[in-house]
DNA sequence: CTCCATTTGTTAGGCAACTTGCTTATTGAA
DNA sequence: TTCAATAAGCAAGTTGCCTAACAAATGGAG
């Protein structure tokens, strides 16, 4: 009941619900009565329009809660406020200040209390915090290893300072794994129940949903695709890396080749416009670059078969690039998946953080009567 | 109820059900009640040695059903028979007559009927057919496509045969996939909750278990690793081919090889014997082999990162290759995936059909009162 | 403006599935 | 032989849902 009330946009009548839940009518109205004395739900108004008594509008208000959804990128830290449908109140970014994981981690709860106290949620009960974090979630789910692309290579705890800081549930997850909740809950993946989103930046990474579960992975290491044997050795990777600005290694092999026409590029953007323009060098690179994720979405498609294949991060989110890996792809294996570019963006990990944070705090609201 | 006590080898009391299900007595004794009244769970003794009052013991009786399991193989076709609990009562194999779908298909009905009409089960109701097959199945689950191993090039429906001839419900699942469910149910892959077989016989291929989900993808070709992108277009590949000869391509390969003492190997055995025995040419072979099984397993690593990975067929279920693969994936990827040999061996995937049977034939009864 | 088909809102009663709590029947061991 | 322990069976009570019936409101037809 409450679950349905928290999918729709909209405020939804009674009878709507009794009809979408296959519950009967009195069941729906004692159901709404209990959620109504717990101040999850408040009537907004009549529908009419349709002959016969009207009905009244039921939603769940903004002061019945509000959520927290922290990304911590490698060069950005973005939080995003919303009530507990999801529903967006509250955006701010800010590059990260320093690097190594107790500073960022310092700094994003600081942004979190400021962006709260300046929004209209100041006043209403906090209650639920997703961070995406940039690595390995230790399986407890509070420690992330091998954040390499924030500087922290030491194991590190990302859960207690945000509890202590503001004592409420906390829930952490991969920053790749979150874009592809995210691009499933309100991307490009509505639909799908079986994608893989791929992020190239400093690194290449691919978080995987097999219908409709995030693939983790024995040592939580699914969708390591760095690894994967043709180009495994070939360049140092940062594992799981999602760096927004991105690229940084492609373009270091472009300032360590020669051929250029002036400067080297020093963008990704750059890179792509002169390869567009037929300078040699920039074509030879996003060739070469085409090729291994070309090579890499085949290897997903061989193991996966995915409907669909989302590709995101500085260098991925690119629409040539992207045009060129597709085909290449298609000439690899005999039933490729579609590949697209990401809905989301940079904000893909935020967006599914907010959803973590809205499932996680759905399955605590549930609990209470009427769930 | 009927699920736990199907679960259970041995007979059961009430009260052990009633704790394992966590329901009340009274509940789990009208449920028994009920069950009996179908037929489906008889009373079978007395459990004594603790004190207090000895508890009624009760099992599912062999009358109450029997299953089928049906294995066409490239070679060899199987047949199980086993009560409702997938105990085994009767088995029977043999070579698979003329190739091409219908002539197999008829030769693997008779299997069955004469196996039927000489076990003690003959008299009692046959409940379901699970059929293991070689190929792509249709999204009707129906129809196979892609099964070149029984020289069956066109689609072709498995099911309409067993279905006229015996008039019970037929389930139809591809070798590799019932390999793996067979491996899990009754194999080494008894606690693991993600991982993959991989099959190496003629050709290549997988069934990937994800958190006891057998993952089919888009196209229904997840697993198909023969097209992973180093060896992808390196040799003619039988997709998802499960020779339980096996090993044709590479005594192939053998034939066409230099340098042989005598005679070129005709058996996978007469090969690793003579590479064991440091006959150049076979060390060269067998070690190629090992290197392209080490980069399959590497890559499904690198995805999905399985508990394990089971290496079967006719050439993967060899103690020398497994542990040469094992250690050159070792050197590949970071996080490896522990290489073992199959449990089950050739009957894996009829081990898996009877699983397949078995619930398909639990649900069915589940529907029923007191399920 | 009135009536009416239609749909919402509410109340009453009932049923299925499961409980708890109690009594009775056995059983092994002191 | 008696007792603690456990199983078996019975009698309410609880929960969560349902159907059935009716009262209240509404747009449109006449």
């Amino acid at each position: 009941m409450l679950g349905l009330l928290l999918e729709h946009e909209k405020p939804v009548t009674r009878p709507f619900l009794a009809a979408a839940s296959g519950l009967s009518r009195p069941t729906v109205f004692a159901a709404i009565q209990q959620l109504e004395k717990r101040g999850l739900v408040r009537a907004v108004g009549q529908q009419s329009g349709a002959p016969g008594r009207s009905a009244t509008l039921y939603e769940v208000p903004e002061e019945a809660g509000s959520l927290a959804a922290v990304d911590i990128g490698g060069s950005n830290l973005r939080v995003v406020l919303t009530d507990l449908r999801g529903t967006l109140v509250a955006e701010q970014h800010q590059p990260t200040a320093r690097p190594g994981g107790p500073a960022i981690v310092a700094q994003a709860t600081e942004l979190l209390r400021s962006t709260l106290l300046s929004s209209r949620l100041a006043a209403i009960p906090l209650h639920t915090i997703a961070v995406s974090v940039p690595g390995v979630l230790s399986h407890d789910g509070r420690t992330v290893s091998y954040a390499s692309n924030i500087d922290q290579f030491e194991p590190f705890d990302f859960h207690t300072p945000f509890a202590d800081a503001f004592h409420v549930p906390v829930v952490l997850d991969n920053n790749v794994n979150l874009a592809a909740m995210g691009e499933r809950w309100r991307g490009v993946a509505r639909e799908l129940s079986t994608f893989a989103v791929v992020a190239v930046g400093a690194g290449i990474g691919a978080g995987i949903v097999h219908e409709g579960r995030v693939m983790r992975g024995a040592h939580g290491a699914a969708g390591e695709v760095a690894f994967l044997p043709p180009f495994g050795k070939r360049r140092k990777v940062d594992a799981r890396a999602h760096d927004e600005a991105g690229g940084l290694s492609l373009l270091h092999d472009a300032r360590s080749r020669p051929g250029w026409a002036g400067e080297p590029p020093t963008t990704v953007e750059d890179l792509f416009r002169r390869a567009a323009a037929g300078e040699k060098p920039a074509v030879a690179l996003v060739e070469e670059e085409c090729a291994r994720i070309a090579s890499v979405v085949a290897s997903i498609g061989a193991i996966i078969d995915p409907e669909a294949v989302v590709l995101t991060g500085g260098v991925g989110d690119n629409d040539q690039l992207i045009a060129r890996a597709a085909h290449l792809t298609e000439a690899m294996i005999p039933f490729p998946p579609s590949v697209i570019r990401s809905g989301l963006g940079d904000r893909a990990s935020v967006i599914g953080a907010v959803y973590l944070a809205a499932q996680s705090a759905r399955l605590e609201l549930m609990e209470g009567p009427a769930g």
